[in-house]
DNA sequence: ACGAGCCTCCCCCGCACGGGGGAGACGATC
DNA sequence: GATCGTCTCCCCCGTGCGGGGGAGGCTCGT
C-alpha cells in the first residue's frame, strides 16, 4: 500500500509543488489537500492520510495549533512533517514541541522530499536527518548543523537544564548527575525531561547529539 | 568513612608516588600495595577496598587479567582505575573491556589523580573525564579526544557495526536501525552489544559521545 | 575438513529511562 | 497580593535498553 499524503499550505503553488514531487513517486499518493488550519482535522478524519505535509505560516490556524488539534483530537494521528522556508523558523520548533515529527525546508530537493515523507512515515523522526545535515552545509553553514544550532537557541534552557545536559553530554546516568548535583534524581529525570522537550528530542542519545551538532558541546 | 584505595604497581616509585599523593588527602586513605596481580585478590578480600588502581603492565599477571579475576571471584568487587603511561596503550582498552572502571595516566596532575579516585568511588565511569580531555589537550592534541580517538581506533569495529554506529550517532532507536537495515531487531542489539563492548561505553550515549570525540563522526 | 570470524536471530531478565501527572517552596515581576 | 517561572521532589506506568546466554549459516583461510 502507498504512503498516503495530505498537503497543508495556503500557497497553492507550494502545494502544487509539492504534489507533483510526491505523485511522480509509484509509493506515495496524495490524498488530498488544505489551504488553512482549519479545515485540517476533518480532512484527516476523513482521508486518513499516513503523513501530513503542514506548513507553519498560515492565515486562521498556523501549523503549530494545528499539529496541536490534529495530535489531541484525533486518535491514531497521521505523522506531521512541519514545512517551512527557514532553517530559522522560531515556528518551526513550537510544532516540534507540539508533536510534529519533522520538517522539511521548501528549498529541498525534490529526492529528500521524498524520501523524508518515506521516513517518517516508517515512523522515524526527522530531526537529524543526513538530508537535512547536507543541506546545511550547502548552503554555506560552516561547522555545526544548523538545525541543531536553531534548535538549540530557541531552546531557552534554564541554567539547570543546561548543566544537566552539559552532563549528558559526558556519559553520566541520572543518578550519577543526581549525584553530582547533590539533588534527588527525580529531579535530573525532571530536567532531563525539559530538555528533551525543549530540544525536541526522544532520548538523551538525540538531546547529546544536538548538543554536539549546535557547538553546545565541542568535541577535543 | 574515608575512601580506601588499595595500589597495585610493580615499580615501587610508582606506588609511593600514588601513595603520597592520595595519603595528601584526609578523605581518601592507602589500605595496602601490590607489587603483582598474582597477589591482588586475596589482598582485595582481606581489605576490601573501595578502589584499586592497578598498572596494566606487571609481571606475572598484567592488570587485565588480574582485573578480571578480581571481578569474576570477589563479590560486592571494589572499582578498578587501570594506571597507565601512555595513552595509546591497547591494555587499557582491555582492561576496561575486563570491567575496569576508568584509567589514569601516570603523568596526570595530582589533583587529577585525586578527582579520578573519589570519581570511581562514587560509581562513575572514568571513560569520558574533564580531566582527560583536558590533558589531552594538553598535550597536543588537537581536535578530537584522544582517549576518544584511542578507543576507536583501537576498537576495530565490524562493517556492520560500524554502521551500526553511523546510525546511533544519527539518534535512531533500535527498531529504526532494524528498519533501516532490514534486519531484525536482535540482530541490531547484537550489534550494538558489539559496539558498546568494544568502545567501552555503558549504553548507547556514550558510545554516541565516543564517536563524536574521536571523529567518527564530525559534527556540521 | 576444520576452525575463526561475522552476521543473523532467539531466549530470559532487570532496570534505567521517559511520559504523564501533581505539588510545595522560592524569587521575581506586575 | 497575585502570578509566573524555576527548582525541587513524588507517584504510577510502560517499554526500550542492555547483559547474559545460545545457536545456525556464511565466507575465508589453512
Amino acid at each position: 500500500m502507498p504512503v498516503t499524503v495530505l498537503l497543508v499550505d495556503d500557497e497553492p503553488l507550494v502545494r502544487a509543488g509539492l504534489r507533483a514531487v510526491l505523485e511522480a513517486q509509484p509509493d506515495i499518493e496524495v490524498v488530498g489537500e488544505a489551504a488553512d488550519g482549519a479545515s485540517v482535522i476533518p480532512l484527516v478524519r476523513q482521508l486518513r492520510p499516513d503523513v501530513v505535509a503542514m506548513d507553519v505560516r498560515m492565515p486562521l490556524m498556523d501549523g503549530i495549533e494545528a499539529t496541536r488539534a490534529v495530535l489531541r483530537t484525533v486518535e491514531r494521528p497521521p505523522k506531521i512533517v512541519v514545512v517551512t522556508t527557514f532553517e530559522n523558523d522560531e515556528y518551526v520548533y513550537e510544532a516540534l514541541r507540539a508533536g510534529a515529527d519533522g520538517f522539511l525546508l521548501k528549498r529541498a530537493r525534490p529526492a529528500e522530499i521524498v524520501h523524508a515523507v518515506r521516513l517518517v512515515a516508517e515512523g522515524e523522526s526527522l530531526l537529524f536527518p543526513a538530508s537535512v545535515r547536507q543541506l546545511a552545509a550547502q548552503y554555506g553553514d560552516e561547522g555545526g548543523n544548523r538545525a541543531a544550532r536553531a534548535a538549540m537557541e530557541r531552546a531557552q534552557l534554564t541554567e539547570r537544564e543546561a548543566e544537566v545536559l552539559r552532563l549528558m553530554t559526558r556519559g553520566l546516568s541520572n543518578a550519577e548527575i543526581a549525584a553530582r548535583l547533590v539533588v534527588g534524581t527525580e529531579t535530573v529525570k525532571s530536567h532531563v525531561s525539559g530538555v528533551l522537550a525543549k530540544l525536541g528530542a526522544r532520548d538523551r542519545t538525540q538531546a547529546v547529539i544536538v548538543a554536539y551538532e549546535s557547538g553546545f558541546v565541542a568535541p577535543g
